[in-house]
DNA sequence: CTCGTATATTGACTTTAGTCAATTTTTGGA
DNA sequence: TCCAAAAATTGACTAAAGTCAATATACGAG
């Protein structure tokens, strides 16, 4: 059983590691902002970064139409974002795992272009805009960093139209969220994926029933389980063959 | 008839209006990096950018794998940007029109990341990454610039991912595509689309032969009209109507 | 202008997904 | 632990999309 989230030991760990900032203890600072600064960089990085909070399931960090003054970092946890499509329905745009940077499409136009909120019990970092752009003119890493984020993140997003076009979708979306666990130091095979299978239906854009079917499907073939929230990957070989069909 | 792309009076036009420096001769600058900068910082910006190459139908700017150095500016004509899905078939990522930047996803780890085409005569300006870097240290409304640049691009690439998802996907693309040629300055309701069906069905996500039905209907219900590569709205409640079930 | 190639259309059929309604299971709070 | 509400599953049916193969149309090079 994957213990996905420790909030406990987490805290427990801040106070006991004494000696290095905030950034330098966060398993996934190397995904994030902190990449490859110098440590008094960090230091000035950090005193605009909010301590982690934590905040229960269902929380929303920010919403559609709001100003724009803050990004978002995942600490911990899950979260989603969501729009509106055409008829005023919720639709999921992603999900977000520690590391990742929510927000980001708020800058363009100083408003908040999605809502976040937690898909379980989380914590997150809140970074101000405004001092980042401030500071980062004295670090130009720091503005690369973000740059590089970003970049990223529109990479993500243009293979993940290519998923949801294909015909495997659920196949895909698998695969690459057990890459993104993986790359996060969890295990790839076996993951706590607190996510409602509406959710998932939303995101690849397909009735509930469908996806309710085809999760079946993929069971009865032995390819994942998905009980309680546990999604195990149990034949990979399988499961790459069917995200190519 | 629109005269979508005219590059001989382009290019005259370019020798005419001596005065004014090149990004402020060009009618998309509002929508490209230039937005907001001083006439000195403008100066600098061009001196990195060079001047807008002609390039022939299916020329290749970049393709994947290739070392990322530049980033790409469709000046005029139309671009797609392609990659490979799960078994090795060309997928259509996006088609760029005027005063949209290519290659952005390539910044994160120095690799072009999808390939651009010219998908007729075209022109495009290229910066130097390296250099944009650089200068903007200099000039962080540059480099804030580009945020915003990126920013806007995630933004619409999410609300491309809701648009793919709905079930109306094709009166979905013709309405957003209609709004970015509004955006600068063409007709909305009748625009020259050198895209070719094979490229909107890879894009969209469904097979060829489905979307050919698909626009035919539209046809049938004097929706709209494509008609060598004129795509004519007609009735654009209707269109609204359609892309809401 | 003509021909060959690429692109688009059409028909017949199969497969897959959507819809609606009912039932079962899970979940979180008292 | 129990119960109400939310989430997931199932069946029967309808609607939509995919596939394959054949034909028609458009396009570009010469």
């Amino acid at each position: 059983m994957p213990s996905y989230q420790n909030h406990k030991l987490e805290q427990f760990q801040n106070k006991v590691v004494g000696k290095l900032s905030r950034c330098e203890k966060c398993a996934v600072s190397s995904l994030c902002l902190p990449t490859g600064l110098s440590r008094s960089e960090l230091i000035d990085l950090e005193s605009m970064i909010s301590a982690s909070q934590i905040v229960d399931k269902n929380s929303q960090l920010f919403s559609i139409g709001e100003k724009f003054n803050a990004l978002y970092i995942v600490h911990s946890g899950m979260f989603k974002t969501t729009s509106l499509d055409e008829n005023g329905k919720e639709r999921i745009l992603n999900f977000h795992l520690p590391g990742e940077i929510m927000g980001l499409d708020g800058i363009y136009d100083e408003t908040f272009q999605s809502t976040a909120s937690a898909l379980t019990m989380s914590s997150y970092c809140k970074i101000s805009f405004n001092n980042f752009l401030e500071i980062s003119e004295d670090y130009p890493v720091l503005q690369a960093n973000l740059l590089k984020v970003m970049s990223r993140e529109l990479y993500s997003s243009k293979k993940n139209h290519i998923d949801i076009g294909s015909k495997s979708k659920l196949a895909l979306f698998i695969k690459t969220i057990s890459q993104r666990f993986k790359i996060r130091g969890y295990s790839e095979d076996e993951f706590f994926l607190q996510i409602s299978q509406r959710d998932i239906a939303s995101y690849l854009g397909m009735a509930e029933e469908t996806l309710s079917r085809i999760f079946k499907k993929l069971q009865k073939m032995e390819v994942v389980s998905f009980k309680k929230h546990i999604l195990t990957i149990l034949d990979r070989d399988l499961l790459n063959e069917l995200a190519e069909s």
